[in-house]
DNA sequence: ACCTATATCGGTCAAATGACCGACGATCTA
DNA sequence: TAGATCGTCGGTCATTTGACCGATATAGGT
């Protein structure tokens, strides 16, 4: 036997590597060359794992939904106050460079997804997924008085994702300030715990002066 | 002189079938062949009057935009009740077919512009316009007494746009149900008339934000 | 040392694509 | 009627792209 190489490993390395030419190329611009390139590796290598482009996308998908998997891991759950949720909040939308590159590729992959059923699936799940962590989280919340007993954590947890596509969105087009979507993000929040007693959020919320961070053009 | 053409006409007619094109097969799928074939006219005479796939994708955001504004003008505004700001949010999302079709060549050419410079200024100048629609729309209702007295236009104009963006990219990717949909609209626009004659707002918005930059647009 | 299975890679092919050119024809004016 | 001007279109070219094949190198096992 030869050198043996693991080829999960390879393909993770390809999935990276897509979804460094999808942030930086978009759809039109993946092509099976560039990850190849983008990958350090010869043409006939790559496509010896990942034999077609439309594998080379999947594992752009699994590299992607690895690379937040693990970030929200380190989120601490335990005691589910308001700062958790609005960690978790902060986790998914493109506030700093490396939240923006995800969240480029997540862009392209969304609208790709309108044309290519087998994508358009894998990313309906991860939302569901999504929905549900956050119903959980603001369940949780709620058990622990952190926000308002009185609303609905499905419709809330759908407010938050309908709030995290938008501000994704228009951060990534529009030329919207990270500082200022987060603002608009903790106003959101502010408001599930602002009806549970006067104003325990407005110190923390709104007023920090927040880093910004490079942002596109 | 030979048969005169009108060249606008033309290009109009050519930006409707890019659309077209966008909707069914995405970035990748629109070539200047296709759209020429759904304009049913041959591919030299498409290129003679937008020599470029570039021209095309421009004249496709033309007729988006024309699209829009034309439904939008639809919308009477004399005296802005919160029906009234129902409506024009409505008219922005994806609930029926035909807002369904613009929604997906909007998500398709808002991935595009993370690429294209170009497309990303069109986008950019159309969300700036939309946001400055909304915020009068929302000023003259608060003048009007259909909303709050104490909430920001302009920032629950920020958040209606986002509010738009995740809804619509929530009902194309995943299966949100366009019922489900307009409910979740609701609740946001619920939000908005109910708090005036509520509960304290404690503060305001706008005390813990920094109030600069007047005129974002 | 030999041999086999595997990794890596250069080269190639058919199809598609954007762009271009020149020819034909229609139509209005002088 | 003749000419000029413009619309229309078939055909073509260079390039790119996805996919494939066979050759060569390499590292174990026997």
């Amino acid at each position: 036997m030869p050198k043996l190489v693991d080829h999960e490993e390879r393909r993770r390395h390809l999935g990276a590597a897509a979804c460094v030419v999808l942030a930086r190329a978009g759809s039109v611009g993946m092509t099976v060359r560039a990850v190849a390139a983008e990958a350090g590796m010869a043409l006939a290598t790559a496509q010896h794992y990942l034999p077609t482009r439309e594998r080379m996308v999947r594992a752009a998908i699994d590299h992607l939904a690895a690379r937040v998997v693990r970030r929200a891991r380190g989120i601490p759950a335990d005691p589910v106050t308001s700062e958790v949720i609005r960690q978790a909040v902060r986790e998914l939308v493109p506030l700093d460079a490396e939240r923006s590159f995800e969240a480029r590729v997540w862009l392209v992959l969304t609208a790709e997804a309108l044309v290519d059923a087998e994508i358009a699936t894998l990313l309906a799940q991860s939302e569901v997924e999504l929905r549900s962590n956050l119903r959980r989280l603001l369940t949780r919340a709620q058990a622990g008085g952190a926000i308002d007993a009185r609303v609905d954590p499905r419709d809330e947890a759908a407010a938050l994702a309908t709030l995290l596509d938008g501000i994704t969105v228009r951060v990534l087009t529009t030329g919207l300030d990270p500082a200022e979507a987060g603002e608009e993000i903790d106003r959101h929040l502010a408001r599930l715990a602002r009806q549970r007693d006067r104003e325990p959020l407005t110190g923390g919320a709104g007023a920090g002066g927040r880093a910004e961070s490079g942002a596109s053009a």
